[in-house]
DNA sequence: CAGCGATCAAACCTTACATCA
DNA sequence: ATTGATGTAAGGTTTGATCGC
């Protein structure tokens, strides 16, 4: 299945399977595992043997007609329906908290259908993606609460009862639009955090929650792109250094099977035999060594610089 | 008070194996 | 006996959530 997301301007195809494959490595992490998501969900697709189409998804929140009309797809998810708007629903004093807190309920009549939509959308969906996403809100807002779910009386346990204790499974298009979020942005001011938690019918503790989460697991991923790259950089210079070993091993065996003075380099013996100063001109030092031809050298004694030089004829007529 | 690292645990995926038509 | 479909248990992975700093 794909899964296409607009902002409200035209709507177009997915980008971000190709953009994997041009990743530079600070976005390895994420990347790969979103991909890995994918992939995952289309092979589950080809077992199924759906042939969906590609659902182009408009995010335009509280658009005029989604408002107007409700997506068919829930009149197919009774389920959804009720779950959503009567179903399990926040106990009392929950809802009482979360209105407190400035924040509709989303069980309540006053639920966009927008948010509706993001319960619902998506064909590749299951009806067990659905029901999960249907008890997103449900539960208890164990954090503003104050104390998690340890600090839950037994009679609250039994209130919200097994099923409303499942673990909470973001849909497919509320991570979709929350990676999208955070390639623009991986922290969150205040506000934004409470947009996208209205945006994506979430509370933004949530929002805060996977933002931490994301930043920790893209660090880790991160970090073991580092640890890879310095495996191997370390790998190369200690073959860099045996070869350097190896290299300098030849030379000296080189050296060895050499006379006593050709173990010296040329420069000791380029001194001026008229003037007996030593020239320690690098030249003819390489001159020497570069013909590898040192007892030449040696007899013939390379031409000392100051012997063309007008000061030298000078000293030496001193 | 927000962010981080460590950790837990539910949900999900993969694989191997058994059973049956 | 072989094969394909289906079910299931076990182990591994992903990811939402919590806690303490």
């Amino acid at each position: 299945m794909e899964l296409g997301l607009s902002l409200g301007d035209t709507p177009k195809p997915l980008t971000f399977i190709d953009k994997t494959q041009k990743m530079v490595s600070k976005d390895l992490g994420f990347r790969m595992e979103f991909n890995g998501r994918l992939t995952s969900q289309e092979s589950e697709e080809e077992k199924s043997g759906s042939s969906d189409p590609p659902v182009q998804l408009d995010l335009l929140p509280f658009s005029p007609v989604q408002r107007t009309q409700p997506p068919s797809q829930l009149v197919r998810f009774p389920w959804l329906t009720q779950n959503l708007l009567s179903g399990p629903g926040l106990r009392p004093e929950e809802e009482e908290r979360e209105e407190a807190a400035g924040q509709s309920s989303p069980n309540s009549t006053t639920v966009s259908s927008f948010q509706m939509d993001f319960s619902a959308y998506g064909s590749g969906r299951s009806k067990r993606e659905v029901e999960i996403a249907s008890l997103n809100h449900p539960e208890v807002d164990m954090d503003q609460g104050g104390g998690g779910s340890c600090s839950r009386t037994s009679d609250e346990e039994e209130n919200i009862g097994l099923t409303n204790r499942k673990k909470l499974r973001l849909s497919k298009e509320q991570s979709a639009f929350l990676e999208d979020s955070f390639k623009e942005n991986s922290t969150l001011n205040p506000k934004q955090k409470l947009g996208l938690a209205k945006q994506l019918n979430l509370r933004p503790r949530q929002v805060e929650v996977w933002f931490q989460n994301r930043r920790a697991r893209t660090k880790l991923k991160q970090t073991e792109v580092d640890c890879e790259f310095l495996k191997k950089f370390c790998e190369t210079l200690t073959e860099e250094n045996r070869r350097l070993q190896k290299e300098l091993q030849e030379l000296r065996a080189l050296k060895t099977s050499k006379p006593f003075y050709m173990q010296h380099p040329a420069t000791t013996l380029t001194m001026c035999p008229s003037c007996e100063r030593v020239a320690s001109n690098s030249a003819t030092a390489a001159a020497a060594t570069a013909s590898e031809n040192t007892e030449l050298a040696l007899t013939k004694s390379i031409l000392c610089p100051f012997t063309t030089s007008q000061s030298h004829a000078q000293q030496g007529g001193q």
